[in-house]
DNA sequence: CCAGCGCCTTGACTTATATTAATTTCCCTA
DNA sequence: TAGGGAAATTAATATAAGTCAAGGCGCTGG
């Protein structure tokens, strides 16, 4: 049961079943409970880690404060700290467990000569790396280039798109959203009103529906 | 002499010259004139390289004509395009040679073999791009939480804090820092002669000095 | 040596974003 | 079902950043 769970996510899944137990031995599995830091901005923290219950999300923070979340990571995805590739460097995020959250980690020591032998499972970790950087890439465009009213857009689009037309439930606070885009909650509120009267959205206190997706895609685009 | 030059990065380091004369046979060469484009934002390019000579700039375009220099790329550094990672990625950085530059190109498909092969080239190259991710990273708090004076401190003494005192001909135009902190000419050039003002440097039309390194990096930290 | 060009500088103005501080509404619990 | 707390909303205000436009300076090529 624990050997299958290993190879849901692609990058174990190429492997021998005796590989499997071995990668299983040298693992440390922890679990968290709702809203524990697992690692703060700035420490040492060399670990790969597979998420295999629950939902971790990646922040920074500000010294004044703000936050801006920068990945979210669910059941089956696989992440690490910086410290993992090096040795001395400390963690450019914070991660913290949304829920209750079990982790199966491998230290840098205890995973580095297996890495080494395996060059299929390291590449398929540098392709992993790849895909993340272009994922920091897309949130930097963002940030230099999109004004706020533009990532919010982009934010509803990339969460609700699949649910555009339905009433739902604001499960996500202007503070979530907030930190998502790297804004404040009376901005997000308010351009989600003016988005409203625009017409592309419909909202009141605790519910919303998409109601004109190509208009939001037109605002996450140009920004007004 | 070819041969040399490889091992000069710490990447290709550990390699016999059996090795090395392998790598350099499925290798490219290739030659740019100054301002060229390498590859543009949003291509298939499946490629690692190698700096031999000359200098690679990282830029991101806004379509309203803004740009974000991403990194600088000098002799001896390695890089890539996402594309050698992940097919059908496309570029998320131009690349632009700031000089006349020459490169020695990898193909994914003809290194792939090799770095499965290679669990240590391959362990090496994540690595490597682990630093790339702290970079990237660094660049994504910078916008998201340091406002423009702030950056500008930061760049100038990125730039500039080992000849702290010295008399500068201002080699960088106003353009390139502003591109480098994701702003403009006018706010940088008005920042300067804020800094100045402060004290922190001097400056005039074609030279300048840091006067206060601690102070610039006050600026740098609180923006004010 | 001078005209022209590129870059630098500056001021006035506009727009975007953040901050502060009330006020309102919802929802949960006692 | 009333009270309290958390979140949402709104307005007023402040600050940061960008844009536009007009000059100014220094260097280069005829």
């Amino acid at each position: 049961m624990e050997k299958s769970s290993l190879s849901e996510n692609q990058l174990f899944s190429g492997f021998s079943q005796f590989d499997l137990d071995c990668l299983i031995d040298i693992s440390i599995e922890k679990t968290y409970p709702k809203d524990q830091w697992i690692t703060h901005y700035g420490s040492d923290w060399p670990y790969l880690f597979l998420v295999e219950q629950g939902q971790v999300t990646a922040i920074k923070e500000s010294p004044e404060g703000r936050s801006l979340v920068v990945i979210t990571l669910d059941k089956d995805e696989v992440f690490w700290g910086v410290g993992f590739f090096k040795e001395g460097i400390g963690m450019p995020v914070a991660l913290v467990a949304n829920q209750e959250t079990k982790l199966r980690l491998w230290s840098r020591k205890n995973l580095e000569p297996f890495m080494i032998n395996n060059g299929q499972f390291t590449w398929d970790l540098a392709q992993l790396m790849a895909e993340r950087m272009m994922l920091a890439s897309r949130i930097l465009e963002e940030l230099a280039f999109h004004p706020v009213a533009g990532r919010l857009a982009h934010l509803l689009l990339s969460q609700f798109e699949d649910q555009s037309g339905d009433i739902l439930s604001r499960d996500l606070t202007l503070d979530d959203m907030a930190a998502r885009i790297g804004s404040t909650r009376e901005m997000v509120c308010r351009h989600l009103y003016n988005f409203a009267d625009k017409g592309a959205i419909q909202i009141n206190r605790t519910e919303f529906k998409i109601t004109d997706q190509g208009l939001l895609q037109h605002f996450a685009e140009k920004g007004k």
